[in-house]
DNA sequence: GTAATTTCTAAACCTAACTTTAGCTCAAGC
DNA sequence: GCTTGAGCTAAAGTTAGGTTTAGAAATTAC
């Protein structure tokens, strides 16, 4: 019975450099699932430090928060993740960090494509290239520099 | 006098693909200065659908806003960037870009050297790099798998 | 046993980059 | 000259990932 007791919030607080706040937060978010004492506060389990520990790592590959609680339904709850496990969801991290660095290297050819250029007129400047719009969050079709996917025809705003 | 009356924004928005809110939103911004004809309306400068070319551009290369005003004051107001201009800060963007793309690839080599090993303990794993937080907008100094940067110290969290 | 520290909840606030809404005016078509 | 569409402003809403605040209750320290 080595874990009854549980841990407080400020000790993972203490021991991950997270706030109090955010580690409330992760909970709200559907990351952790601590228990809760008499007195009605948050008890966690010691091997929550690395599940948020995992968290902090995934978020610097870039995912969020929704994709990150999906990692964490394969791990079996409340334990340390295993190399099996890590070696599984790493695959993820690098498919998505390899699509980053394309797209970032792409757009870098673009740039050394232009230089010097100064035409900024799509569809002839490579520099906009709405296909690659994994590199930033973009929204909506944008054409550039006046010019229509269509010749002449002009883009639809609506909805 | 062939650009005396400007056009309208619904005009730029059209040409641009952008929403006429941003381009207001924009304007608030300090990217653009369109006048003001006789009814309140704006009018802008032609030329300024290059210049929100241009931003749209810039934020891919994941520039903020007030960066690109930045670059647009560099730009005489209201033509359209002459080949210099654009090489010239295209250096900006390449060195922008190239960080980014190193920041990347140095997580890569270190999720290669992780790969199966699981042990998720910090300073041990080279995985959460604070060294590193370019990669993405870190905020405070944070320790991982509940190891302190000296060793048995707690971190502080004040202020 | 009392004081100080933690923790609790709910709600408001924060940044960035916009969008939406409401209520009104301007401009253009016929 | 009237209707419709485009434009105007100010303020509030949106998303993500949290932080801050306020007031109360639990826990710990002495």
């Amino acid at each position: 019975m080595a874990k009854s007791a549980g841990v407080a919030i400020g000790y993972l607080s203490e021991r991950t450099g997270l706030a109090v706040s955010a580690i409330r937060y992760y909970e709200a978010q559907g990351l952790l699932e601590p228990w809760r004492n008499a007195g009605g506060q948050r008890r966690f389990h010691r091997a929550d430090i690395r599940r948020l520990s995992f968290i902090m790592i995934a978020q610097q590959f870039g995912f969020s928060l929704p994709e990150i609680r999906g990692f964490l339904k394969t791990l079996p709850g409340g334990r340390t993740p295993t190399p099996e496990d890590w070696a599984r969801i790493s695959t993820s991290f690098r498919d998505h960090l390899d699509s980053r660095i394309k797209t970032l290297q792409k757009m870098r050819d673009n740039l050394d494509g232009c230089i010097g250029c100064g035409c900024l007129s799509l569809p002839k400047c490579r520099l906009y290239n709405p296909q690659d719009q994994a590199a930033q969050k973009g929204k909506g079709p944008r054409y550039l520099m006046g010019d229509s996917p269509e010749t002449g025809k002009t883009p639809e705003k609506g909805a």
